[in-house]
This record gives structure tokens, C-alpha cells and sequence, in this order.
DNA sequence: AGCACGCCGACT
DNA sequence: GTCGGCGTGCTC
């Protein structure tokens, strides 16, 4: 038999493969790309996945290595994952190997055995006289209880993780256990296959004339690629439209992948769906330990689930039979990695679901301006929902005018007389502040010194309760200086306002009214910030203060008042995109607000209410304000309508990385322009000195040409051990 | 990313 | 004398 050699992604941070031979002992049966094998490494044992079976030697056969071992455990990737996986790992320039790790399981990358128990679901027994009666009991008695029962009697088989994301405890699965209404049994694994009970006729709703052109439009063309933008305001009926196009999917017993922001949305999409389809649905989010995210993994490869609902890397999912691809909320930013693998969930998305000839449907009320120029320029179907369900009104957002007023900690007093009304009304008020802690700076006030952190050069945030200060940069801490350590003075006073501080001066002003804080600090517990969404719902808070955590996901059908304290950051930054999201955010805020009989006001504070992106966002809407965004951008050969990349480096020495970026030959490229070296926005972070070099190109193809361009002289540079470097195609945020 | 090798400073 | 700090280089 003659050499096989393999070729081999090793979970490294180097942007090649590596070469294998594989053994006579090891050879039958024929192995086959996205195996994954055991190899030395170096000193050590690595586990590598197969991308291609037959390498020709390239490399010197003497150094080449035997593969030691195979898994044989059928957790194996699909050749089309493993073309997909490059595919994001060319459109990156980011190692392959890395892209391999991210996209497998933990538990795939480890060299022992898994044994994964049987997966278990619940389901009711078939009720006699004696559990009638204990239902009717339960229905009186334990509302919490009784819909769990409705919930699992309802499906052919519900797992614990769909329950527990649901927010129903083990506590109460027992209580119906103990009274013999429900059993856990092992989940008979098949193909999930359409039945005449799979839809729950009785909740679908009828579509409006706009609903439905959406639907025949993603469901005539099922088997090629394309993609629908659903543009409409929270309560259009997008979810409906999810709900029906993936009806048409699962009919053909093919599978449905959606994707939600980060937080808090999976609950109530898996609610919506769990309504509509007596179906396995696996779920894919931070919630789940090791051994649930590889049972999500496999019930999607051996297409035992019908529906994954997960969060951006759920798109490296195997799915058997994938049909349709929906990405809720696709301006959320969370759909974008910020560290080491820089993908957008969104975009590899799109690449799936064009390498599998399928749909895909993007949702939003406030697309990103990139998806926007693409509906209008007719690379995807641009579907506008403009009728509000139930013809509730939409929030009026108005604008208050700091300077002609009294501000009492950071509160006009126009907002304040808002406030006592709606509160007076027994209705809700929310407060939106995106500055957590309680004042963000303290200082001197005989001597001026500021309190700021060493390793990042800037003010320490306040944390009162804590008595700490902590760097919102780095995450470093310390005590509160009991004297200015400067001049000796125990004057040292807060500056500015954060969301504690507001919390307390709320105490003050509304003794009377309970108040609830939601932001990092007040839900770092698990669970606390869906127990915090509970109460506000059950009406025991009438003042709600938060971060831009408020503004995704949750409604607030009680809120009427939404006041946003501090718009004026954004309307200044160096960034071009904060104006993007800055409008973004305006309008999810709204979002949150009133419901059709109490329709919602919003408030927004400005020292600079003539600004004309706000008075065009206030007056012309969102849509308005992004096609003359759009304009600009066209004008100014910005994103979308230019392609950029972001080389970065940083290092502990202050020059070290300008002279990385200074010594790479930035030849001209047709098409191509670089920016820089420039010192990042936050020069000095954590102790690192960082530098940035844009790289902006006309068209993709020349983009990926400068980045080759740029990436083949680094192994050459002289600096290129003395810092770390990353690439990030597409950036979004320039700060980082 | 690991991990080994290697060359300088302050300890039992 | 040696333990260990982290700079440098290599991994089929």
C-alpha cells in the first residue's frame, strides 16, 4: 500500500495546515474529511480534524508525522461543514484551526471518551379520574404548575433545558412527577418527520395582505438562495411571518435554524415557537453546561430537531436538512464577535445559506445600514412592514432642551413633571441611562487630581454600594481614597451621573414608587435579570432604570414613558458608525414602550437638540435618517458602500507596535487605500499600547488582495514577535 | 496557543 | 550552587 498523507487543522493560531501520514494500522476504514484524529504536536497530543484525505507530500517527508489515533465515535463533520468552516476562515484570513475549534463543541476538542447519557423528555401521562381531579386542583391552586403541564402535554416529548429556558424549575416538574401527571422518558431518537398534529392551527394568525407577500415570497423558492430583509416596528408581525415561512420548511421535513441576539431573546422566541409546533426544538446559548451543547449539536446533525434557536456561533451548527435560516434582530451587535475569531453571525449566514441553496430571512425595525443598502439595492428582497398590528399608535419621541432648564442630577424638570404624570396615572416610566455605576470620574475638588487607572489612562467609575472604583476598561479595582492622595484633601466628590446614583436620587424624588435597576451590575446573578423582568411585569416597579441591556429584546407593555437621558455622546464621536447606532438605539428604546390601548412617549435629553441627525431622526423616522446616512456614507466612501479591514496591534512597550505597522510595505492596489499607522481611540488599554492600520477597499476582491498583500510580510517583520497583532474584517466598532 | 529551551537575578 | 523570571522559537 503506498503513503496516505492527510491534511490536518490543528487548533493553533496559525493560518495553515499540516501534513499527516497515516499509519496501515489506522488506514481501514478509509478516513474521511472532518474526521477528527489524534497527532503529536510539538511535546504534545492535539486532536485535528481532516480537511483534506489526500495531500500530496509537500512538505519534508522526514518530519512528517504518523496520526496516532482516530475517534470513532460518528461525532464527525459533514464535508459541507467543513467547507463552510473554510469558508469563514478565507473570508477572516483567520487561522483555520481556530475557526475548527470555535465552531466544535468543548467537549469535541478533548482527546478522552464522552459518554453522553440518553437524551430524556417529558410527557403526561394519560389521565385518569384521580389525576383529573389533581389537575383541576393544580389549575386553582398552582397556575405556575398547571401551565407546565399544559406546556408538556401540548408536545410529544419537551427536554429539561427547553423547560428550564422557558423558567420553569426543577421544583415544579417534581411537584408534577410526585402526583403522577407527567414522566421523563428517554426521547426515541428519529428523523423529526411533519405530522397532522405537528401545527397548532388555532394559534396561527391571519395575515395582513403585507405579511403575506412575505411569506409566498420566501416559501415559492425554497430550494435556492436568497434573502428577505423584514423591515417593520416592534408588533408589525414579523415573529407571524417567522412562524409561517417556517411552517412551508418544516412541511418538507426539513430543518429551521434561528438566530437571536445575546440577550435574554431566547425565552420568548422558543415561547412563540414552542406555541405554534409540537416539534424537538434544541437550543444553543450561554445557559447550556458542555454536555447540553453537545446533545444540541448532535440532535441537529442526526436531524432529530426540527428547529435550533441559538445565539451567533449557533450558526456553526450541523444541520441534517437545513432549509431556512432567520436572523432575529439582524442590526444587534451582538451578532459580531469582538475577540479573537471576528465573525459577524449574520454575514456567515448569508454564506450558508448561499453554499446550501436555501433562504434566509433577516429581521429588524431598525436595519444596519449595511443590510439597507443591500435591500435597496436589490441584492436581497426588501419586505416593509408598515401597518402596526391592532393600529396602536407608534411612540412620539420628542426632544428636551438642556440648556433651558433646571437639571436636577441629570433629570430636566420637563421630564420630571412626565415622570409624576405617568406615575400618577398607575403606569410605568422608563429611565435609560448607558452609563452603569454610580458616577463615572471622582476628583479633587481643592486640587482637581482624578482618580484614573494606570493601565488604561482613564477615569475610575464609582461603585458606591462597593466602595470600590473600578476601570470599565480593564476591570481593575480599588478602594476609595479616604484623602486626595495629591494634596491630602478629604474633599473628593463624585462627577457625573451613573445608573446607581440615579437609582438613589430616584428614591429621593419618588419615595413612593418602588424602583428597579437592570444593568450589569444588578443581574450579574444568574437568573436575577429575568427575575427583575418578572417583577416589572407583575407591576411591583413603577420606575425602571437601565443600559443598553433595556433596549433589546424586552416589551414593557405597561411602560408609557421612556425617557433616554444622554443622547449627546453619539452625536459627536470620531466614529462613524455611533450616529448608525445611536439611531438604532432610539428607536429599540421606543420599541419597548405602550401597546395599543396606551399607546408610549419618549423623551430624549439634549444639550444639543438643532443637531440635524437628531431633529431628522425625530421628525423623519428611522428610515429617513438612514437614507441620508446612507448618502453621506456614499459621499464620504465609507462602509457600505467601501470595504475595510483593521489590522491592530499592541505590546507592554509604547513604540513597539507603530513600528510593527510602520514596517510593512503598504504597496498600492488598485482599488486600495490604507489609513495609518494610526494610535487606536483608547491609545493605552489594560497596560497595552495599541496601533491600528485601516485598510479600505473598493470592492471585496481588492480588500482580500491588500489584506494577502499585507499578511505575507509579517513573518518577515522585524517586530513581529515583540507584538500581538489580529485582523478584523469588517470591524464595527473602532475602539476596540 | 502551548511548550521547551535558555540565559540572568535572589534565595534555601 | 539552584529555582524561576519571561524572551525566543518551533510546531507536519
Amino acid at each position: 500500500m503506498s503513503e496516505h498523507y492527510i491534511q490536518v487543522a490543528i487548533p493553533v493560531p496559525m493560518r495553515q495546515l499540516f501534513t499527516y501520514r497515516v499509519p496501515t494500522s489506522l488506514c481501514s476504514p478509509a478516513i474521511k474529511v472532518g474526521e477528527r484524529v489524534v497527532v503529536p504536536f510539538g511535546p504534545r497530543k492535539v486532536i485535528g480534524l481532516v480537511i483534506d484525505e489526500q495531500a500530496e507530500c509537500n512538505f519534508e517527508p522526514n518530519k512528517i508525522k504518523n496520526i496516532t489515533g482516530r475517534l470513532n465515535d460518528n461525532f464527525n463533520l459533514s464535508k459541507q461543514l467543513v467547507s463552510f468552516l473554510q469558508l469563514c476562515a478565507h473570508y477572516y484570513h483567520h487561522p483555520v484551526g481556530d475557526v475548527f475549534q470555535q465552531a466544535l463543541p468543548v467537549l469535541l476538542r478533548k482527546i478522552e471518551n464522552i459518554t453522553l447519557s440518553p437524551p430524556m423528555v417529558w410527557q403526561t401521562k394519560t389521565a385518569n379520574k384521580e389525576q383529573e381531579t389533581s389537575l383541576k386542583k393544580l389549575e386553582k391552586k398552582a397556575a405556575k404548575q398547571f401551565s407546565l403541564y399544559q406546556l408538556i402535554n401540548s408536545h410529544h416529548g419537551i427536554s429539561w433545558v427547553e423547560l428550564r429556558t422557558l423558567g420553569y424549575s426543577k421544583a415544579q416538574l417534581n411537584a408534577l412527577q410526585s402526583k403522577d401527571l407527567i414522566i421523563e422518558q428517554e426521547q426515541v431518537v428519529s428523523q423529526f418527520s411533519w405530522q397532522e398534529d405537528t401545527l397548532n392551527q388555532a394559534d396561527k394568525l391571519l395575515l395582513s395582505s403585507e405579511q403575506a407577500i412575505i411569506v409566498s415570497a420566501i416559501n415559492s423558492s425554497l430550494s435556492s438562495f436568497s434573502c428577505h430583509l423584514v423591515d417593520g416596528v416592534t408588533g408589525s408581525g414579523k415573529t407571524e411571518v417567522y412562524l409561517q415561512a417556517m411552517e412551508g420548511v418544516l412541511a418538507k421535513n426539513q430543518q429551521v435554524l434561528v438566530i437571536v441576539p445575546e440577550i435574554g431573546l431566547t425565552p420568548q422566541t422558543l415561547n412563540r415557537f414552542e406555541q405554534r409546533f409540537n416539534v424537538p426544538i434544541a437550543l444553543h446559548h450561554s445557559g447550556l453546561n458542555d454536555k447540553e451543547r453537545l446533545a444540541t449539536w448532535l440532535s441537529a446533525q442526526q436531524g432529530s430537531a426540527a428547529i435550533v434557536i441559538g445565539t451567533r456561533s449557533a450558526i456553526f451548527t450541523p444541520l441534517h436538512q437545513l432549509g431556512l435560516i432567520i436572523i432575529d434582530e439582524e442590526h444587534d451587535s451582538s451578532l459580531k464577535q469582538q475577540d479573537s475569531f471576528r465573525y459577524h453571525g449574520r454575514d456567515m449566514a448569508i454564506l450558508r445559506a448561499r453554499q446550501l441553496n436555501i433562504p434566509i430571512v433577516l429581521g429588524t425595525a431598525t436595519p444596519s445600514f449595511e443590510t439597507l443598502q443591500n435591500a435597496l439595492s436589490g441584492k436581497y428582497s426588501y419586505h416593509q412592514l408598515l401597518n402596526r398590528a391592532g393600529k396602536s399608535n407608534k411612540a412620539k419621541i420628542a426632544l428636551i432642551d438642556m440648556n433651558h432648564q433646571q437639571v436636577e442630577f441629570g433629570l430636566s424638570g420637563t421630564l420630571k413633571d412626565e415622570m409624576k404624570k405617568t406615575l400618577a396615572r398607575g403606569e410605568q416610566v422608563l429611565l435609560f441611562l448607558n452609563r452603569r455605576g454610580y458616577a463615572p470620574a471622582i476628583n479633587c475638588q481643592e486640587c482637581h487630581w482624578l482618580a484614573e487607572c494606570q493601565r488604561c489612562d482613564k477615569p475610575y467609575t464609582l461603585h458606591q454600594k462597593q466602595q470600590l472604583l473600578i476601570c470599565h476598561h480593564c476591570g481593575s479595582q480599588k478602594r476609595v481614597p479616604p484623602q486626595c492622595p495629591s494634596c491630602g484633601s478629604v474633599r473628593i466628590a463624585p462627577l457625573g451621573q451613573g445608573t446607581e446614583q440615579l437609582e438613589s436620587r430616584l428614591e429621593e424624588l419618588f419615595p413612593d414608587s418602588s424602583i428597579v435597576r437592570i444593568d450589569r451590575d444588578s443581574t450579574r446573578k444568574k437568573g436575577e435579570l429575568a427575575k427583575l423582568l418578572q417583577e416589572v411585569s407583575d407591576k411591583k416597579h413603577q420606575l425602571l432604570v437601565g443600559t443598553q441591556m433595556l433596549a433589546k429584546g424586552h416589551h414593557f407593555p405597561d411602560v408609557t414613558l421612556v425617557a433616554v437621558l444622554d443622547v449627546d455622546g453619539a452625536l459627536f464621536s470620531f466614529d462613524f458608525r455611533a450616529s448608525e447606532q445611536m439611531a438604532q438605539l432610539l428607536i429599540q428604546v421606543a420599541g419597548r414602550a405602550g401597546r395599543a390601548s396606551k399607546p408610549g412617549k419618549v423623551l430624549v435629553q439634549s444639550n444639543y437638540v438643532d443637531h440635524p441627525l437628531l431633529q431628522d431622526l425625530v421628525h423623519n423616522g428611522y428610515h429617513h435618517f438612514a437614507h441620508q446616512a446612507l448618502t453621506e456614507r456614499k459621499q464620504a466612501l465609507l462602509p457600505p458602500f467601501t470595504f475595510q479591514a483593521l489590522l491592530r496591534a499592541d505590546s507592554n512597550y509604547p513604540s513597539y507596535p507603530e513600528k510593527f505597522l510602520r514596517a510593512l510595505t503598504l504597496r498600492r492596489i488598485e482599488g486600495c487605500e490604507f489609513a495609518g499607522p494610526v494610535p487606536a481611540a483608547m491609545e493605552k488599554k489594560a497596560g497595552k499600547f495599541r496601533f491600528h492600520l485601516i485598510i479600505q477597499a473598493k470592492s471585496r476582491k481588492d480588500l482580500h488582495r491588500a489584506i494577502l498583500q499585507l499578511l505575507i510580510q509579517i513573518p518577515n517583520n522585524e517586530w513581529q514577535g515583540k507584538v500581538r497583532w489580529s485582523l478584523d474584517v469588517d470591524p464595527i466598532d473602532l475602539n476596540w
